[in-house]
DNA sequence: CATAGATCCTGTATGC
DNA sequence: TGCATACAGGATCTAT
């Protein structure tokens, strides 16, 4: 659920709340939250202090004062980072907690579903003047970043053989992007999710990536996205943009383009949201065609 | 190498 | 009422 605007969220919570602080104590209380650490998490972090928290897609890392270590969180379905008064009780699926030197609020990742994690990592150069974790190296830039060049993004679209709504929920292609998103965008540009990558044109292809940037932006606006209460900031209060959405969610809602009505179909198992009318299949070629 | 599918996990909603 | 099943879905691993 947690896609960028919701991460963003998070990101602005914790650079408020935790930046500048000395972590002197590490609890890890569900050992599948936290994985691929350099050594043991504990040992690296203890002592040091957090210098910013930056964010790429729907990553999270606290650099630390030691210069080369980062704090790398992902919030993966229903991951939370709350900063809480060591007063409050523990929440129910809390998994880990650091505790500071200065004794005051607690930072604690609390996920229910476990498929997101802390870990500690390397921080390596971005290869554009910046630092990011080594294991999220891999992570292409997401469109709300500055530096991100709409020119190499439509590039890498146009490199996979695919379907562009797989294409877009690839964060080695474009970050930040997650099913609900994806719908937004793709109901935007009315183009399906099945449209074939190499049969849109370079300028369709800009044209959707410009939407995918638009609605999240709009989505920051209002906090993000929340639907069940799973998502939440640091403090935990919820975002309203579900009330903005036209296609995610919306089966059987008029199409605020043409009045049709929304439909819902599988993909990539999951549930994808379009308007029938505004967002043909098409036919072209299939995707195991060769050029 | 690239792409596609299975898998992890637990609370909520639905069906019989 | 109670049990079983479906569903939510990001990232990683495995298979082709």
């Amino acid at each position: 659920m947690p896609e960028l605007p919701e991460v963003e969220v998070v990101r602005r919570g914790l650079a408020e709340k935790v930046t500048g602080r000395v972590i002197s104590q590490v609890e890890v209380l569900h050992p599948r939250a936290v994985r691929r650490n350099i050594g043991s998490l504990a040992d690296d972090l203890l002592g040091e202090r957090i210098r910013c928290v930056s964010r790429r897609g729907k990553y999270l890392w606290l650099p630390l004062s030691g210069g080369d270590i980062a704090l790398v969180a992902h919030l993966g379905m229903s991951g939370q980072l709350l900063v809480r008064s060591s007063a409050v009780p523990d929440e129910k699926h809390l998994r880990v907690r650091f505790r500071f030197a200065d004794n005051g609020p607690q930072l604690r990742f609390v996920d229910q579903r476990t498929f997101g994690g802390v870990m500690s990592a390397r921080l390596v150069s971005d290869g554009g003047g910046g630092r990011l974790p080594d294991i999220i190296s891999h992570i292409s830039p997401d469109p709300l970043d500055p530096a991100f060049d709409e020119a190499a993004g439509v590039a890498r679209i146009r490199a996979k053989n695919t379907e562009i709504k797989r294409a877009l929920l690839d964060q080695s292609v474009v970050s930040g992007i997650g099913n609900i998103y994806a719908d937004e965008a793709l109901w935007r540009a009315k183009l399906h999710g099945r449209r074939l990558t190499r049969g849109l044109t370079p300028t369709k292809i800009s044209e959707l990536l410009g939407h995918a940037k638009a609605v999240m932006a709009e989505a920051l606006v209002q906090g993000g996205t929340s639907f069940d209460a799973l998502y939440v900031n640091v403090n935990g209060e919820s975002g309203y943009f579900d009330r903005s959405l036209s296609a995610y969610g919306q089966e059987g809602e008029p199409c605020g383009h043409c009045g049709s009505l929304i439909r819902r179909e599988k993909f990539m198992g999951r549930s994808s949201f379009s308007c029938p009318r505004c967002q043909r299949q098409g036919k072209g070629p299939r995707p195991q065609d060769k050029v």
